[in-house]
DNA sequence: GTCTATAGCTTGATAGAC
DNA sequence: GTCTATCAAGCTATAGAC
């Protein structure tokens, strides 16, 4: 049944599979196809709207397998979502390493942070071929998740932002903190809108535009929220209220 | 069961009620308990994460009612959308007639424009008590939901969108058409994220800043927007690609 | 308009043979 | 590891009495 509560994954019952100790190379690749499968149908409908039976078929595997990997549909779930997080914080704590012990003049710039923190993940997106479509997609949805997607998006992200502000902090010192973090609330709601691919954009500008054009973003973005953060986080005194 | 492809409300198929012709006082309450129920369970939950019976029982009302004047699961849906999607849309289009029409010295600016477009969303969002709450919060959602939430925001609300950019348009003559585009789906981004109230800002910042304040977000959005669009639609030659 | 009753299916999950 | 078979529970939607 549709579950009001969804609380974390669960255990599975049979607590034979837990970790990744996959034994034979064709085990492994039923684990993956579950897994594409699972990423593709989840970014499309969300969790409520995918059967486990529609993922295993889409997969070419029976059902029953499913359950043996990863116990419950949420174990499931939050195996999909785990995967590629690792890669993609990985990928932008080092870049914003990089960018910070070799700014020109040693001195950082909000521009340069925010474009450090940005262009893995839209290259990756631009590159990464349809699985990494698949999973920013998803990675949108739980975003704008109410109840699980903020606890979702924090267990698997938090890390890596609270390094960006950071950055952030030390490059505008006079900065409040309350204005970083709606700052960068707002660049998140940009970037995983982006992400969503929706096609909005590609009616509301009659085909100008395309929600695929990673390119696009890439062009845009950074040189828009680096604006706005200069615009909040520097405009002291000129706030209506806190 | 979950389905894959959700096109547009079907028909009901009991053709008696469409439009909204409610005899009794009693029966425009009835109709009202449902509405408000489904607003605040398909904004907690999504589509399918909420069932018919669900809503029913959350408004103290038979199961077969929702049948009987929505039609289906998606009729309801749409009528939860389209409620409140009427009235904010006219107040948003007046808002912008007004700033436009009395813009000091004749000349309205992109801070102002934003302002005029921002401004009565947010502040229905600070007053309008929990329906806006949860109508707002499943705004969210569809926005970030692919294949059917591209064309559902289109349809509610794309006319109030292009009064925006022609607005904008005329406050920034050498501004390039996907500039404009681009610039406002950042802005959407950001703004649908505030509304969903994920609770995640509140958790990376310790407290700090609550997702629920609607008055942070009225004193930051428009300044960091507004200045996204002036950098992105005012700089040009700078940007690295199309 | 409202409720009872039910048709007809699908769901997540498991037990157990191989 | 993989598959067959199955369960109890829940689903949307409708027909028909009141």
């Amino acid at each position: 049944m549709a579950n009001l509560t969804l609380g974390p994954a669960k255990e599975p019952r049979s607590s034979r599979r837990l970790g990744r100790p996959p034994k034979s190379e064709r085990a492994e690749e039923t684990r993956e196809r579950i897994l594409d499968a699972g990423e593709e149908l989840f970014a499309r409908n969300g969790f409520h709207g995918v059967t486990v039976r529609q993922i295993t078929r889409a997969a070419g595997v029976d059902v029953a397998l499913a359950h043996y990997y990863f116990g419950t549909k949420r174990g499931l779930f939050d195996a999909v979502f785990l995967r590629r997080a690792e890669i993609l914080n990985k990928e932008r704590l080092a870049s914003i390493d990089r960018y910070e012990s070799s700014a020109p003049g040693g001195q950082p710039t909000v521009e340069g942070i925010i474009e450090a923190f940005l262009a893995p993940v839209l290259e990756i997106w631009a590159r990464g071929g349809p699985g990494w479509d698949h999973y920013f997609a998803l990675v949108a949805q739980v975003n704008n998740t109410p109840e699980w997607g903020g606890e979702t998006m924090a267990r698997y992200f938090d890390p890596v932002i609270q390094r960006l502000i950071a950055a952030l902090r030390k490059a505008m010192p006079s900065a409040r903190d309350e204005d970083l973090y709606w700052s960068y609330q707002f660049l998140s709601g940009a970037l995983t809108l982006a992400f969503a691919q929706t096609g909005r954009i590609d009616r509301l500008s009659g085909g100008l535009c395309r929600s695929t054009d990673a390119a696009a973003v890439l062009a845009r973005l950074p040189r828009f929220t680096a604006a706005g953060f200069r615009a909040v986080c520097e405009g002291r005194g000129l706030l209506k209220s806190a």
